[in-house]
DNA sequence: TCAGATATTGACCGATTGGTCGAGCGCTGT
DNA sequence: ACAGCGCTCGACCAATCGGTCAATATCTGA
């Protein structure tokens, strides 16, 4: 047996596992057949089943791969010291930034959280949003108990609010590119500035404004 | 020819679309086959291509369908009037019931949105979206030109957070509820509350700051 | 050099897919 | 009673699906 040979190894599932990583995030599970993942991996259909029992098992692995690195390259995005007013800033910018520039990790897992008929790995796939939420929502508490925010307003709410702004913006990029009034479906880091600003004005406890709640 | 049979003529059409509209909204495309829609309909599979030519024009018959009720749907939440402050609240509150109120319409929707290998009728599906997005923008910068918000934000921006948040909301709704921190999964109103006071506070003119900006 | 894994393949399997076809069904007008 | 027509169906089709298998190519360690 290899004990470094692991690595050469590897070499054929990685391609399998590119190949149908860039196919399942474009198209659905069905919509994917083996034959257009062997033909996208540049090798025969029975070849797959030498690594993988079945499709199953494929999609779940690169499931597992893909949410394993969306989860680091999300994880690298909390770490950030300093005013919680910056770090929210960064966050926000960050947290974008990493679902734009890994689009398939994103639509691969999202699509698996939104299908409702056949949970294949849906628990599975929500780890990588419980690592980036509850350290979104560690870094408000943390603004909270240090002064530097508000404390009448639910952590775990903003979190899902900010969180949501950047999905939807990664969602839905395409469409808002289409309407006139929207400057900011190419800009990123102008729309992340921009909401935040917005939740910053109201979330900073200097605008002690007393405005009639629900 | 009939000259009011339509509406009972429809009827074996209707039993389809219906059938079709349930199963798309669960799985995709690909994932349901033309004998579980007969199935569902209670009728055979060949009966379905005397109403359908095939299954993309069955497919985008659905579509079509649930997009336009879905965008009747959204349109009624728009009318309303009186303080902005207060048209904000009731649109936030009255989007996210018409989206929780039909799931399988937005799912369905969102779905052919998300897809980007095929394309079947993405200009058509975001039909719905222009609607209440330009609706709501039209609120702000209504509420802007008559000095009850702020004119320094974009209301495109303010907009898509809002949509965002309620979208994000609807579709992430079963793994919020998952984790602990996190009451407001099966409060939607108190969600949606809880979003727009945050969001007012910042958008107050009342609330003049002066923030460091980017 | 050669045995034994490991990789890789084309041919093949039963099942299911979207779609077709022709024969009946029941209704309506005459 | 009968012709016509919308409607419905079982049977069938070629194509493709996921998956198997035996044969072969490639590589490794001794």
């Amino acid at each position: 047996m290899g004990d470094l040979p692991l690595a050469i190894e590897g070499e054929g599932r990685q391609r399998i596992l590119a190949a149908a990583e860039k196919l399942f995030s474009d198209k659905a599970f069905d919509a994917v057949s083996m034959n257009a993942i062997a033909l996208q991996a540049g090798i025969s259909k029975a070849n797959i089943y030498h690594y993988f029992p079945n499709k199953d098992a494929l999609y779940l692995a690169v499931l597992r791969a893909a949410s394993h690195n969306l989860r680091t390259l999300l994880n690298d995005v909390v770490n950030a010291h300093g005013a919680v007013v910056e770090v929210l800033r960064h966050f926000a910018r960050c947290h974008l930034q990493a679902l734009l520039d890994r689009p398939e990790l994103v639509r691969l897992v999202w699509r698996e959280i939104l299908e409702k008929g056949a949970p294949r790995a849906q628990e599975f796939a929500e780890q990588g949003f419980a690592d980036v939420f509850s350290a979104l929502v560690a870094v408000l508490e943390a603004g909270q108990s240090r002064g530097e925010l508000r404390v009448d307003f639910d952590p775990a709410l903003v979190a899902t609010l900010l969180l949501g702004a950047n999905v939807f913006f990664f969602q839905s990029r395409d469409i808002l590119r289409h309407y006139p009034p929207i400057t900011f479906a190419d800009d990123p880091a102008g729309y992340d500035a921009g909401i935040v600003e917005i939740l910053l004005r109201g979330l900073i406890p200097e605008s002690s404004i007393d405005t009639a709640s629900t």
